[in-house]
DNA sequence: CAAATATATCTATATTTCTCGATATGTAGG
DNA sequence: CCTACATATCGAGAAATATAGATATATTTG
């Protein structure tokens, strides 16, 4: 892993609340209720329950996630008007990885 | 590890300076002279050729390092005039493993 | 104790991040 | 095509961080 994109990285796990996503969607089943459109969190979480459980803004939460996806951590999957967004536990491991 | 501390941590590590550090740190021999005053990398490095290397002032890095032992990231130990820092293998794994 | 050197802290300014409301864009259904 | 709703982007003010120089504190040594 290269310095710059263990950087961003670090940013996005740098707040609180990002920190806190990353926790929730390691157990979605746990943390949310199924969305209606989908019956099973393969694809994860609508980005509308994370802003509801968060509590902050619509916009904040977007470009939290948006930012969270470009780095890699999370990946984002669109369904009609809805975006899931679930880990992505090969970088989280690649960059755990690079820390030890 | 609770979120708090978890936060602190990524808030160490979203700096691209901190972030070289920690990777230097994990090899001082082929990162680092030894220091005159000491023959052996067993506590580390001193802060003076961190500041060195970084090419940041003398405050910054006093700041970045005092940050980074206070979080726990890395061990601070004093010898007369000099401190030489090292990394916290223990807490890095527990927060290599909280991500997982 | 005085001088020299290493590190820490204080103060200040520039830059970045946080966060929101407003607005734009995408998508489904009538 | 119009409406409704989900998500993204823009613009702005507040808060936090980055970074340095000046100064303070610790420690060694003459």
């Amino acid at each position: 892993m290269i310095l710059k994109l263990a950087t961003e990285i670090g940013k996005c796990l740098s707040n609180q609340t990002r920190v806190q996503i990353m926790e929730w969607l390691k157990d979605p089943k746990k943390n949310f209720h199924t969305h209606e459109s989908l019956r099973n969190f393969d694809d994860g979480v609508c980005v509308t329950d994370i802003k509801d459980k968060s509590g902050l803004s619509q916009s904040t939460i977007s470009t939290y996630l948006t930012n969270m996806e470009k780095c890699g951590l999370l990946i984002m999957t669109r369904h009609g008007k809805y975006s899931y967004l679930k880990r992505n536990e090969t970088l989280i491991k690649e960059y755990s990885d690079f820390l030890k």
